[in-house]
DNA sequence: GCCCAGGTGGGTA
DNA sequence: TACCCACATGGG
């Protein structure tokens, strides 16, 4: 595949086409803080659409704050998450985010503000079921740090454009090809990642329409396989 | 019926 | 470190 390291003007460039084609996308869609970490828990692995009803369902039972999460027994939270999936699993993980909660801020959301994002970071990925992708949804998204958010739609668009992220694959290599390329502004960051996910449902799923891609002309895989049909 | 969706943790080599 | 697998419902 053809590929090359991405500088600042491409990962801009692929930010501005995304944008014009998409508009803004208005993430995240919550109405507190800690229904987006509540959210970012319910939608690994699973479409929001999926997340959403499982909100819904603890929003209409009055179990939406960190008090009515430690208080429900783990059966009964199981129950009302079930439209999200891994619903066992993720009901561990909601007790695990709220005993954080407690014990970090006392459920005071607004005094985490007092931590630096780097040992904010550290003390999420801490917590069971918090892996790198959902402590820096929470971290952006929910408290407004400057974190780029890596998933797998980020994963397939870069590897599909041809911006190779260097030699290790990782999440962090992923992360540092867009902090490396642009100002550290949660806004930026916010948006940017929502219209990767937005191009990622459009275009990128496992099965590509790149045909009718709206970056085909700056894709180098796209090219490649123009260039191999010629 | 089959594939996939805004991941993570635990076990094994 | 690098895989492999369990976790599970819902929509196309």
């Amino acid at each position: 595949m053809l590929e090359r390291p991405p500088g600042k003007n491409d990962i801009k460039n692929l930010f501005d086409r995304l944008l014009a084609y998409y508009g803004h996308q208005h993430w995240w869609p919550a109405k507190t803080r800690f229904e987006v970490m509540t959210g970012a828990v319910l939608t690994q692995a699973t479409s929001w659409e999926s997340a959403s009803k499982a909100i819904a369902n603890l929003k209409a039972s009055g179990n939406l704050s960190p008090q009515a999460l430690e208080k429900i027994k783990e059966d009964e939270l199981a129950i009302l998450i079930r439209p999200s999936g891994y619903y066992n699993a993720k009901a561990l993980k909601l007790k695990a985010l709220v005993k954080w909660l407690k014990g970090s801020c006392g459920y005071d959301i607004g005094r985490l503000e007092d931590y630096d994002t780097s040992g904010l970071r550290r003390e999420l990925l801490a917590v069971h079921g918090i892996g790198p992708e959902t402590a820096d949804s929470i971290l952006l998204y929910a408290l407004g740090r400057p974190v780029f958010v890596i998933d797998a739609y980020t994963r397939r668009i870069i590897d599909r454009l041809g911006f190779s992220p260097g030699r290790n694959r990782n999440y962090d290599s992923y992360q540092r090809l867009f902090a490396a390329n642009l100002a550290p502004d949660p806004a930026l960051f916010n948006e940017y990642h929502a219209l990767l996910v937005m191009h990622g449902k459009t275009f990128c799923r496992a099965k590509p329409q790149c045909e009718s891609c709206c970056v085909a002309d700056i894709c180098y895989s796209y090219k490649e396989h123009e260039i191999e049909n010629e």
